[in-house]
DNA sequence: CCAGCCTACTTGTATATACAAGAGTAGACA
DNA sequence: TGTCTACTCTTGTATATACAAGTAGGCTGG
């Protein structure tokens, strides 16, 4: 089988939900209805909807029925942008170092966030951006060389990974995680800062349409980085 | 039944990995190990194992087996709910402890931040909340008394600030700085921990429709909590 | 009129079963 | 020795079934 049954019924309503033939808050066919209406059984039908209810896209309510969610995405602080333009807004200067520039073995981890199969030779790449001479970026990023696969040889102190990848394949979406941490000598020593200077860490993985892109490890002085952003609220709570 | 027997499974294994007992990369026990071990099916043990997998606890792969992920970030996304919720849906327990809450006079930063004329009278109040007993976040809010005038009269051991607010006042902006710090002496004291710890600190104001209802400062240990964040990109870049 | 019950339909949980497909291992065989 | 096969264990997909539980609407008896 090409694609899982469960998964056709999901691409179906995906789709159906996306063309706005199904409005927010229009109530989707039952599990039965559905069940009927492509052939299969109600569990198979059940495991479409519970997925997109995960996902967000759907509302589900017990004895009432599955609704289309009001709006889905948050559009979130983070934007993607690189700091290089940031920097230059500052009117500042932006040099980069390249550490590491290499091919590596992807652990199991590693490979899985790339949604990759384990093993897999994966690029790996290490830089430090300075803000006027001081250190402000220290970012490690494991890149997929399916779709970026001259990544070993751009010449990343004239253009950004960021910039470079925006660029051989497009970004759709990105996802995040901030926190906070203490550098481990080897960083602290390349952002030329104490070991106990507290960091902001930004994981993020990028998507574009043929997969995930790329996933880096941004750690950045917390007394020289801050990071803003505004929402805005579609419903509430 | 009080909890459904997958979810009891959810929990076991949770228990295990959060308590160290599965090391990361170790080898969780099977469907049908599970499925025995509990008394159920295997379509029940597989549902805890799923979801869990879906949440970022567990890898898995066809022929080889389930595996306990590196780490995993705590929150899924950068909505504005409030943390209660979060340690709920955990299926954890949450407590609140009220450290300060009264009126007290704005200076001219505090009044500009919640768009007031200074001099004004703002509410103020101090919380810590817990998980299972570990404190996971020290507020600090700031509260407009224009849009939340029973502010000071809540019981915030039973419903927190956001909940309030949101019935009284419904968001509809937000926004937020995220920056790591190390926690002051008295914010270390409260939360438990050690002054060198670094800490994220996210700066919230909130909107409604009638103007700024108040202004938070959200301190969270970088050892326990993690920010994730999802953006949708609609065109470019 | 309306309060209470009953029924139909919904999602939620749980089970038993079957086969498919990936991965590793032991053993047969050349 | 090396290679291929067969077996076993794993997760993945799909089904049929059963009962629980929440919701709404209608019907009946007072």
């Amino acid at each position: 089988m090409a694609q899982p049954r469960y998964a056709q019924i999901k691409s179906h309503l995906l789709q159906q939900i996306e063309q706005g033939e199904l409005q927010p808050g229009c109530k989707v066919a039952s599990e039965n209805q559905l069940a009927e209406q492509f052939g299969v059984s109600r569990m198979t039908a059940r495991r479409a909807l519970d997925e997109l209810s995960e996902a967000g896209f759907l509302l589900r309510s017990q004895g009432l029925g599955t609704f289309v969610a009001d709006s889905r995405p948050m559009s979130s602080m983070l934007q993607i942008r690189n700091i290089a333009d940031e920097i230059r807004e500052r009117g500042h200067q932006c040099q980069i170092e390249v550490v590491t520039l290499e091919q590596v073995e992807a652990n199991e981890q590693q490979a899985y966030w790339l949604g990759l199969q384990h093993p897999a030779r994966v690029f790996h790449s290490v830089l430090v951006f300075f803000e006027n001479g001081r250190a402000i970026q220290y970012e490690e990023r494991y890149v997929n060389p399916q779709l970026a696969p001259e990544y070993v040889q751009q010449d990343f102190s004239s253009i950004t990974p960021n910039e470079y990848l925006s660029q051989v394949a497009p970004l759709t979406e990105a996802d995040h995680i901030v926190e906070a941490l203490l550098p481990t000598p080897d960083i602290a020593q390349q952002l030329a800062i104490a070991e106990s200077q507290p960091c902001l860490n930004i994981t993020r993985r990028t998507f574009s349409k043929a997969g995930i892109v790329s996933f880096a490890s941004l750690i950045h002085p917390g007394d020289r980085y801050r990071l803003g952003g505004h929402i805005h609220v579609s419903s509430h709570v």
